[in-house]
DNA sequence: GGATGTTAGATAGGATGCTATCTAACAATC
DNA sequence: GATTGTTAGATAGCATCCTATCTAACATCC
């Protein structure tokens, strides 16, 4: 009868727990095939943002990846000590560091490719051409309606 | 040129980093609604699993979660610990306990369940009657995928 | 009925994410 | 140019996930 509320208890039917669950495994797949590069899923944002040789702001890099600054300073943090990322600093301020990637880090960005397409394509593949564009683009929107309500609850948690 | 490996460095292109993004964000919505009665996005599992009366194993609700068993041993300790469950033995299998809602939880399921419908609602705003279901369905197969991948790799990663 | 293998939980260790706060440096304003 | 407000990072503290292991209890099989 009340399909909705049936719904709500049905964890096929709730997206917040599809979606959950969708993105652990989207992490488990990469993670599985960067090990052994030594790279790991949060990684991706950074490696794809200074793929082009730029060199970020920490804020700048938090803003790409879409998480807070304490997050992506951990982050940083961990492929700093892994020799992936190195920090200079911003001549234009002092309270500033300009990351970039290093070497070892650029030696790798092809296995990275290979590894997300391979994952997207796997992840993807009981979908037909149309089907992944109308996902990606509800996915988008799911985002933006979410990112909305969490801008608006910021704000004011009226 | 090649929008496939354009797509790969475009976070509005990755099925993998718009899923992470929307998970994180759906888990920020439900937490914001339900910090005020104690509850947590870990915590609806366990709450739909066991809120019909049912006590079931730890491993039970792991399974139900789609969570590894010591993520749901956490879970379930900091749980125990804010007074939602209890563990009582199993008289049938004396390394397994039974674990059940308490009153206090029980008490706060109509909350969950308002929570959980509205997070739902509004991120499925921007989508029709029809195009939801078409989300959720895509949502499921692209589970599934991922789920082959995983087990196929935990058995032999050849 | 005892050896052998399996299964339920517990524990250790680490990554990723969040909020809340603090400092130091920048910017703006009088 | 000193006061005031803002902004970049650092830090503390915690939740949620994972893998890898360990123990104790069950189950099987000869």
């Amino acid at each position: 009868m009340d399909s909705k509320l049936y719904m709500s208890l049905n964890r096929l039917g709730s997206a917040g727990y599809m979606t959950n669950w969708a993105a652990r495994l989207f992490a488990l797949a990469i993670e599985q095939r960067l090990k052994p590069q030594g790279l790991a899923p949060a990684h991706l944002p950074v490696l794809f943002a200074l793929a082009d040789g730029a060199a970020l702001s920490q804020k700048a890099l938090a803003a790409a990846a879409a998480v807070e600054q304490p997050t992506m300073a951990a982050t940083l943090n961990r492929m700093e000590r892994d020799g992936l990322i190195a920090r200079s600093p911003d001549p234009a301020d002092r309270r500033s560091s300009l990351v970039s990637l290093t070497v070892a880090a650029r030696d790798k960005l092809d296995a990275v490719r290979q590894a997300t397409e391979a994952v997207n394509a796997l992840a993807l593949a009981g979908l037909g051409e149309t089907e992944r564009a109308i996902f990606l683009d509800q996915l988008g929107r799911v985002v933006v309606a979410l990112e909305q309500d969490t801008a608006r609850r910021k704000r004011g948690p009226s």
